[in-house]
RNA sequence: GAGGUUGUAGCUCAGUAGGUUAGAGCGUCGGAUUGUGGUUCCGAAGGUCGCGGGUUCGAAACCCGUCUCCCUCCCCA
């Protein structure tokens, strides 16, 4: 290589070990999903602007990716906008489209788009790339997949806990040892800054709150003191940090908490119900926390927040959720209820890579090699190759009459169990050699009757 | 978007009071073994020292810029 080269910043290529693990994943995914009746879209890659541009807060639209005109439309570049140092109007003008930052959104142009298409409740999942103009992080990358599940057109809470049951199925399906979902409610949220009369700053308050796990309670109230909250607001939040007990428990102590606001009590009944419902399905129902701290989410949610985390790893969540309510508002689309889970495929492979999760089968490569000792026998073995690739068998022969040493090495690097000798020596003898590549073991077989014997 | 850090062979890294021809291990390739791999032994190939500029008689090393890596904010899968 005489020129250093090199994937773009925060991206990366996939072998294809990882590749096959990616898979594995994937699969996992999209099974548990369609058992639930969840069907597969898929959007472009790059939405127009508009449809992206503000859905996600103020900084939300700083980490969008924005495709750049092409040609003639460069003309169109607003360079008074630029002179005045309005770089947003700027960069408005030298772009009209941009990648898409996650899947909700577009999936909520989807549906506004296609609604008479659609049948309602949709359940739908979708497993592509998503491009954000992070900075990269341990766990974080600019381009990397999400996996969406969501039900739109259904208010029922019962979506809310069938998609935390996929969550579980996914997660134990992978082998993941142990892994928390945390829960929490927009409109408990929302009842506590009523509580606190501080409905203005929702935002900020949440914000904050929601680095409880990170800077505890001391740097939380260090951080809204600086945001301008009062005394009182500080001391009134001060329950919050006491919460304890299990899932109901901390339900009771926020009733106490959020008494009289009705809104508040409101998410506490919907959590409480979701709970409820988990217990009869969730073999390890421990796993569920009711974490008020809980806010992280776009700030489309108007209901249930989902987070979990993978435990024994330092590692951001590798699931996320929440239900909003009028996404599709956005869109033209009014009175319909969505909600949806997201996991990020990325981060499940640190972790399950990290622990040392995957399968060893994802290791092996095709199940049987044909050396090659010269062309005159390698048509019997396409015969034999042909006739093990219809019942399933992944096969190769190799290409060409190089040293055997080579053929052998090229089996062991691939992971190939069985190779197979063919060559004069054994033709002659209406024979054949079969060798384990994992015991060192070879067996003779008679020519004509080794497939039957070997396939068993 | 703000701050900090890193960059030498395919990989992991040595290499500074600036000084001939930049090294090692692993991997790769070839041979010992022209029909037996994963072990061993011998040998070889492989580097614009991230990129661009500057200081200097002389830069992998010092300075500036830029890109990348990793980290702290911000935000989030």
């Amino acid at each position: 290589m005489s020129q250093k080269v090199n994937t773009a910043k925060g991206t990366r290529d996939y072998l294809p070990v990882e590749v096959r693990k990616r898979e594995y994943i994937f699969k996992a995914i999209s099974e548990a999903f369609q058992r639930y009746g969840y069907e597969s879209i898929e959007t472009p890659s790059f939405e127009l602007s508009g449809t992206l541009l503000g859905k996600y807060g103020e900084e939300g639209d700083r980490l969008i990716f924005r495709i750049l005109n092409s040609g003639e439309k460069l003309n169109k570049a607003d360079l008074e906008a630029l002179q005045n140092g309005q770089l947003g109007k700027f960069a408005n003008s030298l772009s009209e489209k941009a990648l898409r930052y996650d899947l909700t959104v577009p999936f909520a142009r989807f549906v506004a788009q296609h609604q008479n298409e659609l049948t309602f409740p949709f359940k739908r999942y979708q497993i592509q790339p998503v491009w954000r103009a992070d900075r990269p992080q341990h766990g974080r990358y600019q381009e990397f997949y999400q996996c969406d599940g969501d039900v739109v057109g259904s208010d029922s809470l019962r979506n809310e806990v069938e998609l935390l049951q996929i969550i579980q199925q996914v997660l134990q399906g992978l082998k993941l040892p142990g892994f928390t979902i945390k829960l929490n409610n927009r409109k408990v949220l929302a009842g506590i800054a009523q509580v606190c009369g501080v409905e203005q700053e929702l935002s900020a308050l949440l914000v904050t709150l929601d680095k409880f796990d990170k800077i505890e309670k001391q740097g939380v109230k260090d951080e809204l003191t600086l945001k301008g909250f009062s005394s009182q607001v500080l001391d009134k939040i001060e329950p919050l940090f006491q919460l304890q007990g299990d899932f109901e428990e901390r339900v009771l102590q926020m009733r106490v908490f959020l008494s009289g606001n009705e809104l508040g009590l409101k998410g506490l009944e919907e959590l409480s119900y979701v709970h409820s419902k988990l217990k009869d399905f969730l073999p390890e129902r421990e796993i569920i926390e009711f974490d008020v701290t809980l806010a992280r989410g776009l700030n489309y949610y108007t209901g249930i927040i989902i987070e979990v985390k993978a435990h024994s790893v330092q590692m951001g969540s590798i699931c996320a959720g929440g239900r909003y309510d009028d996404l599709t508002a956005l869109f033209g689309l009014k009175g319909l209820s969505g909600v949806g889970i997201s996991f990020g495929a990325d981060r499940i492979y640190d972790v399950l890579n990290t622990l040392n999760l995957f399968p060893e089968s994802l290791n092996m490569g095709p199940e049987i090699l044909f050396l090659h000792f010269s062309e005159k026998h390698v048509d019997q073995c396409d015969i034999w190759a042909k006739y093990l690739r219809e019942r399933r068998k992944k096969v190769e022969v190799y290409p060409s009459a190089v040293k055997l040493q080579k053929q052998l090495k090229y089996a062991n690097d691939r992971g190939i169990k069985w190779v197979v000798f063919y060559g004069d020596e054994e033709a002659a003898k209406q024979q054949l050699i079969l060798k384990d590549m994992i015991t060192g073991d070879q067996r003779t077989y008679n020519a004509d009757s080794w497939l039957t014997d070997w396939l068993g």
